[in-house]
DNA sequence: GGCTAATATAAACAAGTGTTTATGTAATTA
DNA sequence: TAATTACATAAACACTTGTTTATATTAGCC
């Protein structure tokens, strides 16, 4: 993946500690003292926390909107696109859980400017999808309702997952995942 | 609702700030120019900023114990009992979205041992949760699955509320909203 | 081998943190 | 009026933070 394996691991390292303590309680110390080493050595692999940070979101956020723009090239069903949204959240959470996390915390300590690029692409983002929501209330599948609002219940449903450590987990497939987390949003729960 | 007027303003502000920044980004000293005095004059309302966070998130915690504990009392079907936590959330959420921030994001940061606790008694609040799931698959009202796994789902629905500030927002109404995702939940999008 | 770049170390820095102390003033109560 | 309580202020403390500097070591390459 990465050419370096020291700076590789070095990543892997501050991603899962960043997940566990969150940005402000993360310190270059105790990155340091997992990674055995000194803590101004860990400048040789990136400029400073808030880069960490920055890089650690901005990858992720970058991987959703090209997952959300290559369904939005097919020539789907409103329904077979949100199908599609759903799995790609799912896949995303399974591939990386630590990473999902820091993406739906994290980002409030950007800087700034970082900070409001990064909340206006999440706004372009989740807009597209109110937008494949609009277009199946339009085609008549789903229901009538605020799209905004029914995207907010339907990207809630899934954000939880990557919490999800309960013995029930071990037996779980993102296959099968996808098939509940989407037979919850399309049909709700009663019989 | 408070005796005192001053400490009152005291833990509104500080519930404010603490939701905007984080506890480990908030600062005594932001919260003393908020409030118009000095760091060291916090002090008089409060021993100190863990027992802050602390006394703040047990609150919240209590209310959905007591809450939980009137519906469990009832006779209600399991279907009428679901219901009734789904309005106790967004109640919850519409009376104050700034502690329900907290409630979900800040616990990590309570001293180990209250940590524990509160997980511990979240533990216990989900599967209540989960039982009356469970009680209404059993009853045959609600299609088969995870009850765990459902329980999250319903939670998460309803989770996102507390950062809804969209234009939709100023025309709703907590019956309005209950009576949404209340469908969502029951019954997904799909017509 | 010699050179260049990557990595390691230890010490220091400047800024910020929660909290305490000591002292004062205003308000309330007796 | 006197005594007690509530509130205010300024200074200091002890500690932690991210980051830099200067220097040493190692590894890869010609």
């Amino acid at each position: 993946m990465d050419k370096n394996p020291k700076r590789a691991k070095f990543i892997r390292e501050a991603t899962l500690l960043l997940s566990e303590k969150g940005y402000k309680a993360m310190t270059m110390r105790e990155l340091a003292s997992r990674l055995d080493c000194d803590k101004s050595n860990i400048y040789n692999y990136i400029a400073s926390k808030q880069a960490l940070l920055d890089q650690l979101l901005f990858d992720i956020a970058d991987k959703f909107h090209t997952g959300l723009s290559e369904i939005e090239a097919t020539s789907y069903s409103a329904i077979d696109k949100l199908k599609e949204v759903i799995r790609l959240h799912i896949r995303m959470t399974f591939d990386n859980p630590n990473k999902m996390q820091i993406h739906t915390y994290e980002w409030r300590f950007l800087e700034e400017d970082r900070k409001k690029l990064f909340v206006n692409r999440r706004k372009s983002y989740e807009a597209k999808i109110s937008d494949i929501v609009q277009s199946g209330i339009d085609e008549g599948v789903f229901k009538s309702g605020d799209s905004e609002f029914l995207r907010n219940c339907i990207l809630s449903s899934i954000r939880w997952l990557y919490t999800w450590n309960s013995p029930s987990k071990k037996n779980a497939n993102p296959l099968e995942v996808e098939k509940n987390i989407t037979e919850f949003i399309l049909g709700g729960i009663k019989k």
